[in-house]
DNA sequence: ACCTGAACACCGTTCAAGT
DNA sequence: ACCTGAACACCGTTCAAGT
């Protein structure tokens, strides 16, 4: 028998933007937030490595071509309703979904500015949502800004939180260091310890949708008045 | 004249994590996000590279170490007042000048969790304000993280904008891309696209600071009622 | 036009040797 | 005990050469 371990020379044209961040997707799943490197792009493609840059301009330019493809994950079979409320919890949410199943990548790619096709879609979709609730000019944008920065912000560290060099995962939530060496100094902390040791994310990320969008329902309300 | 080039040995004893955090700084103020190399470390503590090694387990350490200094810099000469809102108006507003006042450090390491002593002051400072408002137990514990997800999200992005390979700055605010293919796909982002192009995000800063703390007031008083 | 492979200028980290 | 310097196993990126 005869291993062939010698690549097979790539037909022209047979690469694609596409399958490269199909390659760096799997790869950021499969081995983590440190392991995106040319060589391992080169491996998994069956091509140079350096083969990429005829589609990329960098490291930084393919990683923002990963932010967008995240955001068409999360878009994948959005459809908007009359609810401004249920839309605006659904794209959390989804956004939310993509940081588990893909906490690598979100980690690295999710709070870009990718000025990417799917980000614009996203962002149609919210400005959508707002208008709906009656938010509109510069304070839909405002508010964009806002939502946004809670989802992507959260979505994204817990994509890193998932992926990373944090702390171990317990089945009940995540372990924080609460280790001072003199408690007196901090006693609010120290009243609180037991609750700061188990800290689940996804409640507070629940709590925090919930929070901003009741203050936007509070504007809607207003808006409506005004109406 | 001679010029000695050659750099003197240093005196066993004579570096401390807390120059070589000096000095991390100093090389990201001047230099920007990637400048922190072991190189530059060992040329502006006039030390070996490695000498940092006996000081720090690895860039990760350091990086933590670093964010822990930013935390003791945010709090300097902080003193809470009975106003809580005051006192969590102040601490967001801490964060966000330490941010522009070191923009590449605050991108780096701004949005760890340290577990230094100085991070556990904020902690503390920010569960004494919740408490003088009435929240408590859980809660306070699930505020806590709502609020430190909001003030270090929005300021080490910040900070990310200001030292980094972002969009060019503008006086008016910061120039962000809207160019679509076919713009009736977006006809919400359309509509706002010239508000879109000019986002000032410390304006947004404030208005999500302003948000969170009159959904929090209304916590507040509801915890008074329960009184 | 697109892919390859050698070369370049770095990087963080390890470790035995100095003082 | 702490600092040094050589060595190691990588990195992203450039570029002339192949097909």
């Amino acid at each position: 028998m005869i291993e062939s371990r010698e690549r097979q020379r790539r037909k022209r044209g047979s690469l694609s933007a596409e399958e490269i961040v199909d390659a760096a997707l799997r790869i950021l799943d499969d081995q983590g937030e440190d392991s995106l490197t040319f060589a391992r792009l080169g491996t998994t493609l069956g091509s140079a490595p350096t083969a990429v840059y005829r589609h990329f301009a960098s490291r930084d330019d393919l990683l923002n071509a990963l932010g967008d493809r995240l955001d068409a994950i999360s878009l994948a079979g959005y459809a908007p309703t009359d609810e401004w409320r249920t839309d605006l919890e659904d794209l959390a949410w989804r956004a939310w979904r993509v940081a588990i199943a893909h906490p690598a990548a979100s980690a690295l790619a999710m709070s870009r500015i990718t000025n990417g096709v799917n980000e614009l879609r996203a962002v149609d979709a919210i400005l959508r949502a707002l208008e709906r609730a009656g938010i509109r000019g510069r304070e839909a944008v405002l508010q964009y800004q806002v939502y946004a920065n809670i989802v992507v912000g959260s979505a994204a560290g817990h994509g890193a939180r998932l992926s990373g060099r944090g702390e171990p995962r317990t089945p009940e939530g995540w372990v924080q260091a609460y280790t001072p060496t003199d408690p007196t100094l901090y006693p609010y902390a120290e009243a609180l310890k037991s609750e700061l040791r188990l800290i689940d994310y996804e409640t507070v990320f629940a709590k925090h949708i919930e929070m901003y969008l009741d203050a936007l329902a509070v504007l809607a309300d207003r808006a409506d008045a005004a109406d």
